[in-house]
DNA sequence: TTTCTATATTCGAAATATGGAATATATTTG
DNA sequence: CAAATATATTCCATATTTCGAATATAGAAA
């Protein structure tokens, strides 16, 4: 597989790497919702979520439609919302040395800060 | 769905948002391999190669058994398997797009460039 | 036009990721 | 034991990501 595929892929996996936007791509699971309302439902701030879709939609995770004042916005293949489905499954299968592996890198953050 | 769900998905995603993990990890199809193996069919750096491998394990992408001198590889769950195959649909009906998107990234690395 | 509302963008600091060089560890071989 | 082999880890410089604060933009309403 070639090297430019790979970065692709990398970008979109990249594009999923951070809780806040799998947090709106599981919020846009019921369908399409504006970007006020997704900052309602997670209770963020304004510019953090406009950033993470920002990111979200550099990658075409999802697509945004504007309609006068705002813009809606919907995962663009339902195929992602699939492979986060299996991925909760994964989770349970392993909870317990997920919560674990939480732990060690929570663990890590601190010691990391006890260093300071 | 709890933040800690969402922390262990992006932390599935984090791993995988490199090319070199990507290779890797598609390399381990097929089944079981040394790091030596891996380093070999990649053509990296040894050390580059074990610490993407690291990265692999602390997620627990990949398991590793030692035998003798040699430490071999194995992708850990076929879940994870799955969430790759569905993936590489995704971006097999994406892929014409990709090709663009890669483009405009070249154009702005250009643009960047072009600043300097 | 001025103001209000919804959303996006820019900036700067802190945190995190990355790669190469050097070094460490463990195992086998002589 | 010493040397060789396979792999992992540490250190350090650079690059990228992330967040909040401030600012910009665009459309709607007054």
């Amino acid at each position: 597989m070639s090297e430019t595929l790979r970065q692709f892929k990398a970008g979109i996996f990249q594009a999923l790497a951070h809780p806040t936007r799998i947090a709106i791509v599981e919020t846009l699971r019921e369908g399409e919702l504006s970007a006020g309302a997704i900052i309602e439902k997670l209770a963020l701030e304004q510019a953090n979520v406009s950033q993470h879709l920002a990111v979200l939609r550099t990658r075409h995770i999802v697509i945004s439609r504007k309609e006068g004042n705002q813009v809606f916005y919907t995962v663009r293949d339902p195929l992602l919302i699939e492979v986060l489905d299996i991925m909760r499954s994964y989770f349970q299968a392993h909870i317990e040395e997920s919560v674990t592996m939480l732990q060690e890198f929570e663990q890590m953050d601190n010691t990391e800060s006890a260093k300071q």
